[in-house]
DNA sequence: ACCTGAACACCGTTCAAGT
DNA sequence: ACCTGAACACCGTTCAAGT
């Protein structure tokens, strides 16, 4: 339990440690405080190396995002690619304790090109024949669902409705399928 | 701005003022003391009339959402209400200050008798010729995605993008648009 | 029955001061 | 450059005591 404060701060051991912290005790159980003494240090030692809790956090929604990204096979055209996308997504909400929460309230950081950032999310589905624009709007919906689904599972009165029926992850495919079946192809 | 302390607190008037300081303070600044100052009493009060700081969220929640329900107008079939409730969510979420956000962390109060509240939330769309099953299933995939698309509106590093294209309602439309459509007719 | 006063165990963050 | 100690302005919640 106790951290020696052994070589010394920074972010990689930061962000890793807010990760140990997130599933040992949750999204509400993720405070700074617990954060420092978890890694051996005292609390404003954190504010060196970030500027506030809100950093934190949105560093760790874009990597809870960046290994969905990474995460998805290679597909043959862009429906596939949406429907794995929002397989892996939901995986990768799922792999850390109230990850979708976190992800639902964390602002990632602002990239600082975002042309080129909005370039490199959207190539895959380019590559797959689709303009950036429509990548764009489709990969939105798709995440939206994804994360709105994450939330509502754990919330709705019709929860214990959904789980009984189906089972969740076969009832969140259903709406992902719809979606990405429903999409218009682009008209050329 | 001082409340004389009035008549006397009740669950009715302990939601109207928390939704008063939602709108003025936002969900962060909605604490059980910023509640307890709008109505002129102290803090403590509050928890006479209620369990915990949860579950006033949680009837705040149930009342967004009832709003959604309450909106939606006459459909002529099943996709058409989905639609207009997807429509009436968004609506609803957005008529107070952080409302998805709110509805995404609370958890409305558990209904006493599930069975019911299943029939009553499925009842229109079985009216248009779905079973129960398949009414909840479609429903919870909207309110996901309703849901979590009000979330990644504020957040995401592609807002820059979303909303120099279309504009945040016409891209919500086009994945709400594209999961109705989507959704598979029942096969008899 | 309904509310207050005082307290407990926490928060995020700042800032001087240490090394 | 990097961390500590001490403090500020908050939290949610409990509980005795008042009326």
């Amino acid at each position: 339990m106790r951290r020696p404060t052994a070589p010394g701060l920074d972010r990689q051991r930061l962000l890793a440690a807010a990760f140990e912290v997130l599933e040992k005790d949750g999204l509400e159980g993720l405070s700074m405080r617990r954060l420092a003494a978890h890694l051996g240090v005292q609390a404003p030692a954190i504010y060196w190396h970030v500027n506030d809790k809100a950093e934190l956090l949105g560093m760790m929604a874009r990597d809870i995002y960046a290994a969905a990204y990474a995460a998805v096979p290679a597909a043959r055209d862009w429906r596939e690619w949406l429907s794995l996308f929002g397989q892996a997504l939901r995986q990768s909400f799922s792999s850390h304790r109230d990850g979708a929460r976190l992800c639902a309230q964390a602002q990632p950081p602002a990239t600082a090109d975002p042309a080129s950032h909005a370039h490199r999310i959207a190539g895959e589905l380019m590559a797959l024949g689709l303009d950036q624009q429509t990548a764009l709007m489709f990969q939105a919906a798709v995440i939206s669902y994804a994360l709105g689904w994450s939330a509502f599972e754990a919330n709705g009165p019709m929860h214990q409705f959904l789980d009984t029926l189906m089972g969740f992850d076969d009832n969140y495919r259903i709406g992902l399928d719809a979606m990405v079946a429903g999409f218009p192809s682009p008209s050329w």
